[in-house]
DNA sequence: ATCGCAGCCTGTACGC
DNA sequence: TGCGTACAGGCTGCGA
């Protein structure tokens, strides 16, 4: 579910409310969200301090008091929020849940449970910061960056494009939806994109995103598919997705059905006319 | 370095 | 109605 513009949704709201709050006393119900021991992990939190709410990439940090970062991904279906005045019983698929000092509750919701948190030194998640592709809004990140990084290899750009190690932030739906709007073949391969691709994919994927933060990500249908951030607020990003999930529908931009395959095990679609 | 796949989980949609 | 199957926004680890 969360790619960069939804967690980016999130850290907004988030570092509104966090920031100087008190850990009090954390439960976790569900171990298998905790990486390592649960118990090293509710021992670590419980006193501490949350500092700054940072996001990188699809990855989520509540910097802590002692140089240490909190650090979480919400994977396919996680969610984090803030309950000013907590619920009993505490909200549908918590999976982790936090008392802080001003009386709030911060949630972990979690239907799949793919979701993962960890406290790690400040040194060590940099190492793994480090490790990821640039920040696609960051002034870093240039189409001769992204050209460079494709051109190493011969994967597929669609598959590239997933890979965080390449460019942190993008998943399926936005991939799928830069490619699209770039005219970029979701099968060409990475060292087959020239200047003038790489240009408008660069641009494609910086309009996406940009784009799909202004309309607070993007929920789709079904229950627990759905996004949504610790308001309630849907996102409003589908109504502007042109190829993702459109199979058989007309192109936007020249009418020619959109077509539905696989990549690397997961769903594509493009248009077979104006993606070359 | 790259690939194809299984696995981690739960819920929904759909066909029979 | 019930049951089986495929699929879902992510990522890792394995063998080849």
């Amino acid at each position: 579910m969360p790619e960069l513009p939804e967690v980016e949704t999130i850290v907004r709201r988030l570092r509104a409310v966090l920031p100087g709050r008190r850990v009090e006393e954390a439960d976790v119900p569900r171990p298998n969200v905790v990486r390592g021991s649960v118990d090293a992990f509710v021992e670590e939190i419980e006193g501490s301090r949350v500092e700054q709410v940072e996001r990188r990439g699809k990855n989520l940090v509540f910097r802590l008091d002692g140089d240490r970062a909190w650090w979480s991904h919400l994977r396919m279906s996680g969610k984090w929020r803030v309950e000013r005045e907590p619920s009993d019983p505490p909200p549908e698929y918590a999976r982790a849940l936090f008392s802080l000092d001003d009386g709030a509750r911060l949630v972990f919701q979690d239907v799949r449970t793919l979701g993962e948190m960890e406290v790690l030194s400040a040194a060590a998640w940099a190492a793994r910061s480090d490790a990821l592709g640039p920040e696609p809004l960051d002034g870093g990140f240039t189409p001769e960056v992204l050209r460079e990084r494709l051109a190493r290899s011969r994967r597929a750009v669609k598959e590239l494009l997933l890979d965080q190690t390449v460019v942190a932030g993008l998943g399926n739906i936005y991939a799928v939806e830069a490619l699209w709007r770039a005219r970029v073949s979701p099968r060409r391969r990475g060292a087959n994109v020239g200047p003038a691709r790489a240009r408008r994919l660069h641009a494609a994927i910086v309009d996406v995103l940009s784009e799909a933060i202004g309309q607070a990500g993007t929920s789709l249908g079904g229950t627990y598919l759905n996004w949504a951030d610790d308001e309630g607020e849907r996102g409003r990003f589908r109504a502007f997705l042109s190829a993702y999930g459109r199979e058989d529908e007309p192109c936007p931009r020249c009418g020619t059905p959109i077509r539905r395959f696989v990549q690397a095990q997961r769903s594509t679609w493009s248009c077979p006319s104006c993606q070359r």
